[in-house]
DNA sequence: TTCTCGGCCGTTAACGCTAACATGCCACAG
DNA sequence: CTGTGGCATGTTAGCGTTAACGGCCGAGAA
């Protein structure tokens, strides 16, 4: 780490030919210094130091990339980072990499397949040694663009699909059946559901497709439905369920896409004095830690967030015991969390 | 943007060597193409342009960035992800880069010093063209390394105290003032506060200072207070608002030092049905989306958060009419949002 | 003594691209 | 017919660093 230069605001910017001049050894020798590799003396490692921080020399790592080939970024792209749920998988994430001397950069699609082509390649460009990329649906030329890049590739949060190299996520489809199966399980069966407009998220949809599945299998479907864009989704939340209700009042179970939606729902009926779960039960999706400080728990699935994270960037960073870079699915549970929204049988 | 390529995945990565090869031209023709400058027919151009796109060359920015001395990136180092402040101001630099060929990466801190120097010490490296960085406080080996940077930095959010270059933000010791005063003019005498306990929010901190002021002007004083730390905000505003009621039963206002407790103290309140206006006022800050879809609005106070990322990122991209890119303050006026939870008097 | 070997440090040649300048060509004016 | 100027392209020389290798020197082995 630098310290305070003793110098004035320098025009030309500094180099290790300044340090080594600073220092009377070859610029070299304080590349070895400054990156702790190779054989250097004590006493001239000392020197060196000393120079570069009275300098405030701050290393090129430009230049230093491209004569070594090597750049220690990781490239995560992800639709959004409003969605806390973006956020922690980069925690998760940030915190493998740590120690491994590789940096996360994050690029942001807002689920857009438009912006995703561009921003991989605008990520490409730098050369990172690996990508985390949310999702498994893509472009024809991003998919390409993935396929050419010669790096590790794992591709996030969902594993319905066929992946270009890695996947590490959920199922959501099964995430969605599962749910529906613990609905029905609890003696509901006029069921509604609430969700966003997204053409794509198909997280979300393959979700609703699960859970239309396993009410199917039941002899049961989906009786209405409300959508919405944009907005504070717990606001949306509560006008939805408003509406929703209003339209079809005999409902006796609504469930949301996610979780910030549902919590808005279950603000409204808890105010609305609906008995919840008795007359009407309610779930959500991704066990956000928001629904935790709610008065009353909404039903949730937990999306594994953190632990996707931490699992491919393991597999980025070369750090699984089995050494496999490639070709990897690793499909992890989602728990359901019944909290207090769903009649206990 | 690249179409997928024809050939199969490569082992040697791609150059302008192989595109110029190709496409019979020269390097330096394909690296023009390629970047939209200088003069090439129309023909050539799309010679070069179906070469490119068959093979699936991505440039290499390393390379360019190291030829040109020039490099399209802004480093953005805030403290947190997981306070939805933070992506707000994102998004405000990232719409107005969006047109200028410049692109924002980001850093965080953790509202830790230390890591703070790390992450721009590591920004640094990759010699971005601009700065833009949370917070005004900072190690004197940071403020040195930004003040030998030799690129235009901004310190957002916060205007309160000696900026390294340029400062975009609001008073936080202002704010703290203007909703004290509001408190007492709507009569509360009472008065609790509660917040984090994060030694490094200095914005908070900042704002209590303010807040306190503003009340010993008046002859009043914090009458008890209450912290914490980690955790799921919204929950904690509940169980603090538990609290430091049941300590201090007399208190008729709480002010909370983000909106995310302050709606936990809100939902607790409503649902042990204290009468919030009229026995117990409230208020946070930040003006977040969320409290928007609460039963009842809590006061708070906007931090600008958009316009402060809009107004940084015009700096660092030169975009403003007076070209000045050095030197400003900018301080934004937060705005008081009553809501519903302070006395209409 | 001579020979090796390892620690320490320097030299050279890339890395892939672009700035700056050079060149060839053609149209058009004189 | 020659000169001139602008367009289209090529050539050269780095950008700041690191990989790879080479050299020197002193210590220990033969």
């Amino acid at each position: 780490m630098a310290k305070e230069p003793a110098s004035a605001p320098q025009r030309r910017p500094l180099t290790l030919r300044d340090v080594s001049d600073a220092s009377g050894v070859s610029e070299m020798t304080v590349s070895r210094v400054l990156r702790n590799r190779g054989d250097v003396s004590g006493a001239t490692r000392e020197r060196v130091l000393a120079a570069a921080r009275e300098l405030g020399y701050v290393p090129n790592r430009i230049a230093g990339a491209l004569a070594s080939q090597r750049v220690n970024l990781v490239a995560v792209i992800i639709p959004s980072l409003s969605n806390m749920v973006f956020p922690e998988v980069l925690t998760g994430v940030s915190e493998v990499l740590e120690d491994t001397g590789l940096q996360p950069v994050v690029g942001v699609t807002n689920y857009s397949p438009e912006r995703e082509e561009k921003v991989l390649y605008e990520m490409l460009s730098w050369r990172p040694s690996g990508i985390i990329i949310a999702g498994l649906e893509r472009s024809p030329a991003a998919r390409a663009m993935l396929e050419n890049a010669g790096i590790p590739i794992v591709e996030i949060m969902d594993v319905d699909g066929t992946p270009v190299d890695n996947a590490v996520g959920i199922s959501h489809r099964r995430a969605g059946r599962h749910i529906a199966e613990a609905i029905i399980a609890a003696g509901y069966r006029r069921i509604g559901f609430l969700g966003t407009m997204m053409p794509h998220d198909h997280r979300a949809r393959k979700r609703l497709e699960g859970f239309e599945e396993a009410l199917a299998a039941a002899g049961l479907h989906v009786e209405d439905r409300e959508f919405y864009s944009g907005g504070s989704a717990l606001l949306k939340g509560r006008e939805m369920t408003e509406a929703i209700l209003a339209r079809s009042p005999d409902l006796d179970f609504l469930y949301y896409s996610n979780d910030m939606i549902g919590a808005g729902g279950l603000l409204w009926c808890l105010h609305h004095g609906i008995d919840v779960p008795a007359k009407v039960g309610l779930a959500g999706f991704n066990g956000v830690e928001l629904v935790q400080g709610l008065p009353c728990h909404l039903a949730t699935m937990d999306a594994c967030r953190l632990e996707i994270g931490r699992k491919a960037a393991e597999i980025v960073a070369g750090k699984r015991l089995d050494g496999v870079t490639s070709g990897l699915v690793i499909e992890l549970e989602p728990k359901l969390e019944p909290g207090d929204t769903i009649r206990r049988v």
